[in-house]
DNA sequence: CTCAGCCGTTAAAACGTTTCAACATCGAGG
DNA sequence: CCTCGATGTTGAAACGTTTTAACGGCTGAG
């Protein structure tokens, strides 16, 4: 429809090549301000908009990272997302925000495209922890929420064994002694992470390991959740845990909210613990004792690692955050 | 540092021309099967990853859309996004997300370097409600859960005046006479609506006009909800209000946790409804009464109207979809 | 008066694709 | 044997920028 107005038309409208109002759009310092204002004036009577594909083809940068995200849905990693994009505006960059959803399909498919668009770098929360999938193919990479094995590349994570471990400590010392994680799948790092954390904090406590009881979900969805409340309320309530557990917040709630359905009580029938302490945890059915991640923080640090890539002294380096117990209602002690 | 392989690389390895690799890549049933063949072997070969800036220079399509989103922290628009990005995969389009965080400024930006990517379409739900402020640029433009006043572009958008009724008859019926309405600020096109539908509720059923108070916030953030809580608990009893209609749930989750800190029951005390019926609103402290939006819906219909509208005969159309109430605990029958 | 140096501007060459008209090659039909 | 159409392939011209080396005009020093 429209001819779509470029750097030359400009040029011509101005009197001048279009070098000089390249020149302008990139350098203005370079040229003469008499110039520069009436390059200016033509940009804004013709409506001229920079072609970024013909910048990019030329010039070889992007100006734009992107971060493919876990799971879109889950406020965790909003927030997360919300550290990259304040670090990425404030270095000049634009952020790619991608959803995975979990499929690794789609996290290929986006993996494929982001190469195919020259991005300058990517984040990722990977569905599968193996980082050595991602074949190098020249765009830094840097992994987050997720611990990277090899040293080819930066990661920014937090411990979540030590995670696993504060979660579970407290709710031995509040007295129970038949307590279940509920949690996965296990392909995933955090869910074992958080696992062995919880395990550690078991034999700490010179506890059996038959203590801890293991309930594994498909996800860590709130509907999980709620399942895996049923499954537990179906066991005899002599060998029915007295404290759970969650691999994160989401299986929480819907555990919580399944406990609520059923008439049993929280803390007092059933203690619950659950995991990143997003915001919705302190506005739950009962407000919920949480396991602290440093969202934001986590999401800045790993732009700015992203960003600092292509400095010529660049080394891969791996952050690791602690986490923090965050006591509420959900896990009061037990009389 | 790696030279990145083109497409005549690729050539010349298949020793054919790059037309025919580009035919590979765009019309592969024009091209022999043996070359074809050798083409694709070459590529693999090689890592060849077409260079999506170059291509879109000279052929003039983007294959991305980008979906502008209010608040990306929201689970509403999560949920509108998850349908957005449906569709568009459906048509074989990437999608772009942005989050203006509510910031004019922001969105401004984010338009900004749209238009200079060329992205085929883009959906937005604006900050400001006045659609007349996106100057005409040749990108197709829908809005998402606004209304388009003038007949200049396609919108998808919910009856927000139908669901406020449907909220302040709700309470009505149950019995309260002194009712507030928390949300703001009354920029939004959304709470005004929804202001309108429950005086038009009100006038219905024969109350006064002052029967409602409207608390205005700053936001709808959670932590504007809570201080909505105090400002209510502060009033004297005589003239509190018995029911609270909230603009969306966020609020609603915040006022709730406030009312349970202060040690007031819900809903005997104050009886809450809000809006969007967010997953986290069935597992709140109280289960909330909400008013339902069809979200997954709004977005994929968004994006097929925008994907439609460089078909040649395209009308700019308005959809308008039903909201519907969902009552739980929070606002039980008042005796 | 000449020349070196500076400043602002420019012409033209990339960048890596897609696309189109043109070109071979081949088999079939006249 | 010639022509025709179909099938596959190709050379070269775009697409709209950035970038580089060169250019002309001016100033001040010699």
């Amino acid at each position: 429809m429209k001819p779509s107005v470029g750097i030359r038309d400009v040029a011509q409208h101005a009197g001048v090549s279009n070098a000089t109002v390249s020149n302008v759009l990139n350098r203005p310092d370079v040229v003469a301000p008499a110039t520069r204002q009436r390059v200016l004036a033509a940009i804004a009577e013709l409506g001229f908009v920079r072609n970024e594909s013909a910048r990019q083809l030329r010039a070889g940068r992007s100006r734009v990272i992107a971060y493919v995200v876990l799971d879109a849905a889950n406020p965790f990693f909003t927030d997360v997302a919300r550290g990259v994009e304040d670090a990425a505006r404030e270095a000049g960059f634009a952020l790619f925000l991608c959803n995975s959803a979990s499929d690794d399909g789609r996290e290929r498919e986006y993996l494929e495209l982001l190469h195919e668009q020259r991005v300058e770098g990517i984040l990722i929360t990977p569905v599968d922890g193996d980082s050595a999938q991602f074949a190098e193919r020249g765009t830094p990479l840097v992994l987050v929420d997720r611990e990277s094995t090899d040293g080819t590349r930066c990661s920014v994570a937090v411990d979540d064994v030590l995670g696993g471990e504060l979660a579970m400590t407290h709710l031995i010392e509040a007295g129970h002694t038949r307590i279940a994680m509920i949690g996965g799948p296990l392909s995933i790092q955090q869910v074992r992470d958080r696992h062995s954390g919880a395990l550690r904090a078991l034999a700490n406590a010179g506890l059996p390991a038959d203590a801890l009881t293991f309930l594994e979900t498909k996800d860590l969805q709130v509907a999980e959740g709620r399942g895996a409340g049923e499954r537990l309320v179906g066991l005899p309530s002599s060998r029915r845990p007295t404290a759970a557990f969650c691999a994160n917040d989401l299986l929480a709630l819907g555990l919580l909210q399944s406990m609520t359905q059923q008439g049993l009580r929280v803390p007092d029938d059933l203690a619950v613990v659950g995991y990143d302490d997003i915001e919705f945890a302190a506005a739950a059915a009962v407000p919920l004792t949480s396991v602290r991640q440093p969202r934001e923080q986590l999401g800045r640090t790993a732009a700015q690692l992203l960003l600092s890539e292509n400095e010529p002294d660049h080394e891969h380096r791996h952050v690791k955050f602690q986490p923090e117990l965050v006591v509420r209602a959900s896990s009061a002690i037990k009389r």
